[in-house]
DNA sequence: TTTTATTATTGTATTCTTAACATTTATTTT
DNA sequence: AAAATAAATGTTAAGAATACAATAATAAAA
């Protein structure tokens, strides 16, 4: 149902934030986009970025909205993480916020950003601490990025399209903040059957050069109908 | 942030539901709770218990007032699944609805619900199809709650306070929609080391009587403190 | 051209976890 | 005393996760 009492009217509406958590991974560490907040209130301070829900929108589509406004694309990964309802979270006037997390490769999408917003990367450890309840959706989004990654393979949304074991590694260490061991890394993902390996190599990080691999999407999709998960 | 513009009396506002899916369970089959509406659009269709969020309030305290209001009870442990949010969800008015669920003991709080709001419990499977996004609210709260009861102790939410490890065995193999084995269930539920064995027995379900158990809040706490971690 | 330095690549043995599986016990009813 | 009913209980095998180190390829330096 939507209410026990029958009139619509005699109830209160709310502002509808959607804040987006941006997550982007620079080959050694994942990294958030902030912005500077330009007007009142909490004027100057860092905030994660955000609009209001417009009345012809679904909270997708104002997350997408926002996302796109901010780097140019389209389908760029996220996820709806949890609604944000303190009564005074924002001091200006009674708002709700419903933060969304997001993936993006930084190599596509950086420059965009920093001319139009003066939008900048932190590393998670280092960023700066954020207004209203900013900080809570970031711990909340960080979690739920971990539990995520380890079962479905949203990963490879923070890489470029090809990349190195080693890259991959480092990201994973990264999401889950915890070393993991190379050999037993390698076999697990290899295990998992969705990566190509191409016959090209990077050569910008060692003599020898390593081999690039590629998400297979497909190849993952039918893993997924023959009831074979991902898990790392 | 909260938004790029400096200016949030030009932005829309809208009524925020809160529909609550309440799961039971009845020594063979989960169930949730149900009501039939009795007001336009929709009257007389089944739904799920449900009101407005006010102003005074944040989700969780609109969530427990209308978990209250049905059963009586505090404490109920619930959790927010997602705010659904499509443009003609409710045909009356623009409405997006954050939806939580809810554990409760039947045994507890039957008589008060069926009596005020001629409310009804029904297994998942038989249960009617309801008004507007509310299957879906409900096939995700099954999602979230499968997810959960294996990685947190919340299934004793749903059961009496002593209970036998038959009746624990059937509570789980409800929600996860499979049968177990008995002695690897019972071993690994033991590995846990959060139950204690009364001397008590419940004579009703055969001759020899089954020993009860209850769960122990404060080992359990222990043990994460410990980091030993709830995994069935 | 030989050596050195650097990172990539690869496999096995061990431990732990999960899964499969059947008999005996206690008690009441007939 | 026998039959019926559900409860209680352990072991073995398979699979998954973990710990662990040597060799290969190449470019740069000597």
């Amino acid at each position: 149902m939507t209410d026990q009492l029958n009139n619509y009217n005699s109830e209160d509406k709310v502002l509808l934030a959607v804040d987006c958590i941006i997550f982007g991974f620079d080959q050694e560490d994942l990294k958030i986009l902030l912005i500077k907040r330009d007007f009142e209130p909490e004027k100057g301070k860092w905030s994660l970025i955000g609009g209001f829900l417009k009345n012809t929108e679904t909270l997708d589509d104002a997350a997408n909205r926002i996302l796109h406004h901010l780097t140019g694309f389209d389908k760029i990964y996220m996820e709806q993480l949890y609604n944000f309802s303190k009564v005074d979270r924002d001091p200006a006037e009674r708002t709700l916020s419903v933060a969304y997390y997001a993936l993006i490769n930084i190599e596509d999408h950086d420059e965009h950003l920093i001319e139009q917003y003066s939008a900048q990367w932190f590393s998670i450890e280092e960023a700066p601490s954020l207004i209203f309840d900013h900080d809570e959706m970031v711990r909340k989004a960080i979690l739920r990025l971990r539990r995520r990654a380890i079962s479905k393979p949203i990963g490879f949304e923070l890489l470029p399209e090809k990349f190195t074991m080693r890259q991959l590694q480092k990201l994973y260490e990264s999401i889950l903040n915890e070393k993991l061991d190379k050999r037993n890394f390698i076999n697990k993902v290899n295990g998992l059957d969705v990566l190509v390996k191409l016959e090209e190599k990077d050569m910008s990080s060692s003599r020898k050069g390593s081999y690039l691999y590629q998400f297979d999407k497909e190849k993952y999709d039918r893993n997924v109908e023959d009831g074979i998960t991902f898990k790392i």
